[in-house]
DNA sequence: AGCATATAGTTATAATAGGTAACTATTTTA
DNA sequence: TAAAATAGTTACCTATTATAACTATATGCT
C-alpha cells in the first residue's frame, strides 16, 4: 500500500509545484460511489435544464409517471416504489395537488389511505414531460452509443434491484 | 402516445383493485436518472454502514483520498475535482482539521490560497478507509460479476467525463 | 364486544447536499 | 496606481434524507 506515497509534509512547503486546477486519474475514479455521484450530477443537471420551463423536479416527474401508470396508487406504495420517505410523499403530492396536476381520493375500503390520480392537466403534462426526459437523457449521455446506454441501464438495474440484505 | 392509457378516473373509484405495495416494470425504469439514484442510494447506504464506526461521510472520504494523492492541493482545486462548491469545501476542511486529520498551510507564493495536507493520523486513517470502501463497493454490487463491475465503472466515467457543453 | 397492535398519512425536527450572493484579502492586469 | 480577477469565507435558501411523534383507521386476539 506504500505504492505512490509522496510523503510531502507541510513543513517543506511543497506547494511550489502546483497541481492543475482539476486533478484526474486518481484512486477516487475507482470508487463506485464517486462515479455514480458524478454521473448523476450530470444527468440531473440536464434534466433540470429540460424541465426548467415546466418547473418540475426529478421527484415530481417520477411521481407523475408512476401515478399515470398506476392511477389510484396509494402514497405508501408510491413511497416504496420511488424509495422516498412517507413525509416527502406528503409534500410531493401536496405540491402536485396545489398545481392541479393530481388529486387524492380517500379509499372506500380503507379510509386511512388515499388513492392518487392525475387530473386532465396532469395527464397532458406528463405526456409532454416524458418526451423531454427521454431527450434529456440522450443529451446527457451523448458520449455513449445506444448499446452502451442500454448496458448502463441494465447494470444499474442489476445493482439496485438486488435486495440481498433487506435493502 | 395512447398506448396503454388506462383512463381510470377518481369518480369511478378504481381503488378496488389494489396494486402491490411496490410497483415494478414501469416506464420509470427506463429513466437513467431514476436508475442512477436508486443505485447510488444503495451504494451510499453500504458506504455509510462501512464508515459508521469512523464517522466519515462520503465527501470527507473523497477529500481525504484526494489530499493523500495530491498533498498540498488547494481548496479550489479540491472543489473542482470533487464537483462540490467552495462553501462546502470550507466546512469539509474545517471538520477534517478539527478532527486532526488534515491541516491548511498558507501558500507562500499566493497568500490567498491554502494547501491542504494530511496529518499522520489522517494518513493512517485514509489507508484503513480505502480498504473499507473497496469492500463496501463489492458488497453493494454483489449481483455483478467482476467484468460487469468494471463495465459499469467505465460507462459511468464515460458519462461524467464528457464535457460537451461546459459542464 | 373490548383491547392491543399495526398501518396510512401527517407534522415537526434535524442533518446533509447543493447552489447563490456578498464580503475580505490578495494577486494580476492594464 | 486603479481595475479586475481569484481564493477563501460567511450567510442564506432550498431540497433531500432520515427520525420521532401524533391522528385516524383497521386488524387481530381472547
Amino acid at each position: 500500500m506504500t505504492t505512490s506515497k509522496k510523503s510531502a509534509s507541510p513543513e517543506q512547503a511543497s506547494l511550489e509545484e502546483a497541481y492543475p486546477s482539476t486533478v484526474e486519474g486518481l484512486v477516487l475514479e475507482e470508487r463506485l460511489g464517486y462515479a455514480l455521484r458524478r454521473a448523476q450530477l450530470k444527468v440531473f443537471r440536464h434534466f433540470d435544464d429540460a424541465m426548467r420551463e415546466h418547473d418540475i423536479r426529478p421527484a415530481q416527474f417520477s411521481s407523475l409517471v408512476v401515478i399515470e401508470g398506476y392511477p389510484g396508487v396509494t402514497q405508501s406504495s408510491l413511497a416504496q416504489t420511488l424509495s422516498i420517505d412517507p413525509p416527502r410523499v406528503v409534500n410531493l403530492i401536496n405540491s402536485l395537488e396545489e398545481r392541479g396536476l393530481a388529486l387524492r381520493v380517500r379509499c372506500k375500503r380503507d379510509r386511512r389511505s388515499h388513492g392518487i390520480f392525475l387530473t386532465k392537466t396532469g395527464e397532458a403534462l406528463v405526456e409532454r414531460l416524458k418526451g423531454l426526459a427521454e431527450q434529456s437523457d440522450l443529451e446527457a449521455t451523448q458520449s455513449l452509443s445506444e448499446i452502451e446506454r442500454r448496458q448502463l441501464l441494465t447494470l444499474l438495474r442489476k445493482v439496485y434491484a438486488s435486495e440481498e440484505h433487506g435493502d
